[in-house]
Formats: C-alpha cells, structure tokens, sequence
DNA sequence: GATGAATGAGACTTCATTCAT
DNA sequence: GATGAATGAAGTCTCATTCAT
C-alpha cells in the first residue's frame, strides 16, 4: 500500500549513480547521460539540481570533505585531555574507517585531487590547509611532550599519507595481488592494527610494543 | 648550416606534449587538439605514429612500466647473491629514483591505474602481477631466512606501495603545504633515508639502527 | 496593514520585465527563465498567465498596435473637418509621441517585424493594411484638394515609415554618436518640428514656411 | 569532364546559407544545424571556419559594413574636388544601391543592430563612429561654404539615417501594401530620386529645383 | 612524412513546457 | 493564484577520426 508510489528523491539517487561512475571511470571519464541513466532520470535534473556536471563534482567532495575534517579536528579538540599518541593513533583509525565506508567517494576524490584544477586549488586551500595544519599540530605536541621522536614532520605526514591512502588507491592491486579486501572490515582492522605497530616503533620513543 | 633544417622529430614532441598534458589534466580531459598543439604539429599526426589516442597511452605507459619492473626485476635477480633486507632497501630506493625522474608518467599512470579500464586489466595481468610476484618473494626470503619479523606480506605490500607512491600521488600536498618538493633530488633522497629507516625498524630483526 | 501582504500583480510585472527583455536581447534571444526572474515570479505562471512565450509575445504587440492604429485612425476620423496637411502633421507628431512614451516596445516591435513570421503575417493583415488605409487616404485627400504636390504615394509612405522609425530604430546611434536623446521630451519635440519642416517643403504647395 | 568533381567551397556556402537563415529567422531564431543543412554540409563545418556561430555572425557583418564605409569614405575623399551637395547626394545614392545588393545582410545587420550586445558595441566604435564622422563632415562642409541650410546636423543626420534604412527595414510593408519592390533597380531608382528632391528642397539654399 | 578539409557521434547545457500540489 | 519537480527536445560545441593530397 504504501509503496504503491514510489518516494523517488531523484536528488540522492543522481549523488549516488554519479558516485558510481565517477569511481569507476573517472569525472571527464562519465557523461551527465550515463548517469542520468543509471539514476533513472532525465539529464537535465542535473542540472536542475546541481547547476551543471561540475556542480555535482563539488557537492560529491565537499560533502565527503566536510565529514573527513571534521573527524580530524573533532579528534584533535581533545588533544589536551589525551597524549599525542594516543590522539594520532585515535585520528589514523578514524579516517581509515571512514575512507572504508566512503570508499567509492574517497577513491575518486583522492584520484580527482591529482588533477591540475581550480576545483582543487580551492579545496587545497580550505580543506587540506586544515588537514595539515591539525597533523603537524599533534606531531609538534607530541615532540615537545617527548612522547614522539625528533621526526621531520613533513616527511613524516607525506609517509602518513601515503599509509592512508594505500588502501584505497591500491584497492584493486591489493584485492586482484593480494587477496587483501580493504573494503571489508576485517581486512580494515588488520590494516589499522599493523599502521598502530609501524607508527609505533617509527615515531614513538620507547614505549615497548609487541608485534 | 646545422639549423637551416630543423629535425623535428615530431613523434617524441607528441610523447612529451601528451605526458604533460596527461598529468595535468587527466587521460579523457585532454584531447588530441591540445596534445597536437602542444607538439606544434597536426592532430593526424597522431593517428599516423600511434594509430588513435589510446594507442598514445598506450605506448607511454607500456614505456614507463617496461623500464619500472626490469628494475624490481633486476634487482631481484641478485637476490641470492645479497640478503633480502639489501635487496628490498635497493629496489625502494631505485624506485623511487625512477619515479622522480618520470613523475610526469609516474603520476598519470598512477591515477589511470585507480580507472575501470580494459587497458588497466590487461596492465595488472602483465606488470602488476610480475611486481608482486618479487615484492612476495623478497619478503618470503627475507622471512625464511631470518631477516625479516613474520609480517603479514600483503599488509606489508600494501603498506610499502602507500609509502613509494606517497611523493608522487601527494606531490601537490607536499609542495603546497610541507614544503617538501618531491621532485627535487634532495628531498627524495631525506625521503628515502626515512623510508629505509621505518622499514628496518619496521621489518627488520634486531639489527640496531640509529635515527 | 496594508503592506502586510504585498499586492502582487504578477501579470503586469511578467509583461514589463518581457519588454525589457525583448527590448534589450530580442524575443528569441530571452528565456523564460529569464523573464520570470527579473518578474520575481516563477517560469510557470508565464504559462499560466499566457499560455506560452508566444502568447507572451502577442500579448506585448497587439497591446501597442492597437492603442496604435487608434492614434491614426481617430486622427484621420476627423479628416473631414481639418485640412490633409494638419490631419498628417498631427498624426505625425501624436506617432512619434506615442512611439517614445511606449520605446520598449516600439523598439523590439519593429525589429521584431521584419521577421518572417505567423504571427507577422497576421499583424501586417491586420494592422499594417489598416495603417497603410489610412496613409493612402490622408494623402490622396491632400492631393485631390490641391494641397499636396503630386507625389507617388507609395514612394512617400516608405519615406515617411523612415522618419518616424528613425528616432527608434536608430536609438543608439542617436545616443551614442549623435548626442541627441530621443527617449527626452526635448529631443522629441526637435525632432517632430524638423519632420513638419521637412514634410512641409517637399509635400505642401506654396504654403510659405519659415525654418 | 571539368565539373566531375564539383569543387565544393564549403565556406562560401555556408555563409550564403547563413545570411538567408539570418535575413528570414534572426541570428537567435536560426540554428546552426539550420544552417549547415541549407549549405549542404557537416554543422562541424561551422566550427571549423569560423570559431563559432558568433564566429560567422561576426564574418558576415565584418565583410558587409567594411565596404558599407569604404563607399562613405572613398566619397568624402572628394569632397574637395566637388561640392558639399553633390557629395551627399553620391554618397546617399551608392548607398542605397550597396543595400539594394546586398539587401540580405543589409537587413539582417540593421535589425541585429538594434539589440544589446558586446559585438554591437564594438561595431559602434568601430564603424558606426566613422559613418557619423563623416556625415558630419559633410554637412559642415556645407555649411561653411553656404551651400546647406543652417540645420541641426545631429537631427539631420537621423532623418538621413531614417531615409536611407526605409526601403531595407520596411521592405515587407513595401512589398505587401505599398506595391514598391525595393529589391528591384527601378524602385531603388525611383525612391532614390525622391530622396534627392526631398534632400534637395529640405537642405539646399535657394537651388530651384522642379518637382 | 605531414597536412587541412571534412565528418558523425556525442558531450554539456538550456529551453519551453507540463503536472501535481 | 502560484510553485517546484521533472521532462523531452533542441541548442551549440568539441571530439576523435578519416581521407585525399
């Protein structure tokens, strides 16, 4: 009886096909037509909705932007009622969560970020300004509280970035390679788990831990 | 007299027009146009050398990852004349050399690799899979041998192409927000110094390293 | 209390913004779109209100011509009282004077005629004949009582079409270049005493003008 | 044997097809697909010659008003050798004829003149400013050496304009009820006698002139 | 070896319009 | 009386490609 009419909410239905295909093929990889046609819709609701292809682009980031900052500095307000430690460890298995349940939006974010655009140059300034400033904030704490190891922390957050991202960016390599399935939640707790132990021994003094 | 004629060789300046232009804005937002002028020559032109665009990528990247898996390769075939953690040190340090000396390449090739393609398919079966077959085997020896603490080897892995790609995927973050210039030999020599340091403290057994 | 709810007249306020429009872009250079937003109204009630945008469109012509063609033909009923040379300097100057108090639609009118139209068909059927009627009459009245030369008609009409379109169709040029403003009182009024001089000298017999 | 293979001459046809289309339907009201059909080709084409379709807007009313001023211009070139009258009267008559053969692109560019645009603005700097200046020119000149009446030469002028844009801008009234072909050379000749009377008698000192 | 003309397909976007509310 | 959602058609333009030269 009461889905005899369908609720359509074509809005979150274009979101998610654009999310799909944006994943798979890339932005100028996806026409408006396919996915239109994936959200079984008509074209030019994209442009009611979203002004125009790139519209949707930005309301596709800044959504999962918004929400990956926000973990980091939620996480960083609490700096001074825990360690440095602690609060990094806390930040790295937060955003690999995240990144997990995101991972369509945060594969092709990560991969559109590449791309020399002005799209970029402005999330470049408001979001990873911010990302960066929070990271260097914990590592410097964390160095002056003598709980971490006189590390260059630029070199240091470029291996953290990379350590993050791995999963994602190297999602088929490790799942077609590796048997390793960075979408699954076991496989998402295991690669935290060993990031906890290499941060660990990298960057933390003394602290014994057993592998 | 030796300038009256210039050589041309305009299948080169296509190459570099295209590896350019790639890496800034992606395989499928450059068109043949752009790369055409870019290379001062004609869009048949194309065609002509390299049959149709993918054709174009096609030939850059088989160059590129030719020579980046004779390198893994190469330095695996001296395996049972070295230990497994010299070799492994070796072959991360000489790619990331490689990768800074191509990062134009580096970086596109990394991104159209995140892509649904059949080219990418055929990409994974042929090289690929040939890397992960040595980075497996090293850390197998390594691990038999003694070397190596019994990690898992494919969170390794994943672990490890997160930590190689860092500066060439993070490049912009690197530059813009770290100061970090990843294509700069000095900075891609600090960042293999930490790399090799994380690694061994990270891997290897017992063996005493000083920060 | 009385500005609790605003007066809308939404009607009015879609045909004033649709001339402004039509005057500046011409009608098939405005959207809808355009027109309901400069309305402060939505697409829909133009539909509403007049079927369609050539409903819109028909609305804002037989709007002016009517109002119009009653100048003319009210001037000539009284034909038989006055003279032909007062009967056609009158409508002279109640045309130009009617033409800049309505120069929105004056102007896009005019362009708009010379269009090959439907609806143009119907409006020279309707209005321009019954325009045409009227010129005829005036001067052929003038002729038979000896007050006018023995012009062509025809040749005369399509001049006297030039002089009273010019202030018009040659607005900008006017503005611009000539610094003479025929959308000001003053201006109109040289204007309309250089045409009675100059309608005067070529069409009147003997009557001694002074310039 | 010589017209086996016809020699196409893409571009020339399809700035034929486009003066008809712009001439009947106004540049918004015709379509690029329009156009490349009358002219028998690909709508590609139109990209191809000419940028765009303001491309070839921009082409057609370039060509047409560069030898619109060169008739202006090459005739007050004279104006020492002859005298003020005879001049304006020559520059008026080669007008009319100009248009008279060109009466498509006349036309057209009349009416898009009078809409709100950037490339109407350049043309007004451009050409319109030349057209005025010597207009201007001319009536001064005959002013000075007493030849002309002491008119207003900015309300003369408009009057000018009015005459010379009637048998183009009101051609279909001509044609439809006045039964005065403005296209055909004896009604050109005819309506550019009557102008010269009507000049003659308006702006003449004295000249007896026989109607 | 290289080029300019030409093309068909498909891209994004805008448009006028309709309909349920 | 008025509105927001939705649509199909059509617009302009760009694209990769082919072909004759």
């Amino acid at each position: 009886m009461n889905n005899w009419k369908v609720k359509k909410n074509t809005k979150q239905a274009i979101v998610e096909a654009a999310l799909q295909l944006f994943h798979a093929n890339g932005f100028d990889g996806t026409s408006i037509r396919d996915i239109a046609q994936k959200a079984n819709t008509n074209p030019a609701n994209i442009a009611y909705y979203f002004k125009n292809k790139n519209g949707l682009l930005e309301h596709c980031i800044v959504r999962y932007l918004e929400e990956y900052i926000s973990i980091i500095e939620s996480e960083v307000a609490l700096l001074k009622e825990t360690s440095a430690d602690q609060c990094l460890l806390s930040v790295i298995s937060k955003l690999i969560s995240f990144q997990r349940k995101h991972y369509l939006a945060a594969r092709f974010i990560m991969r559109e970020m590449t791309l020399d655009t002005n799209l970029n140059r402005e999330i470049f300034t408001t979001y990873m300004a911010r990302e960066n400033y929070n990271f260097q904030h914990i590592i410097n704490c964390g160095i002056k509280s003598n709980v971490f190891k006189k590390v260059c922390p630029s070199t240091f957050i470029l291996q953290l970035k990379g350590l993050l991202s791995a999963p994602i960016m190297h999602d088929h390599y490790a799942q077609e390679l590796l048997q390793f399935y960075p979408r699954e939640l076991y496989y998402t707790k295991k690669y935290r788990e060993q990031c906890e132990v290499l941060i660990t021994q990298y960057l933390l003094k003394k602290k014994e831990v057993v592998t």
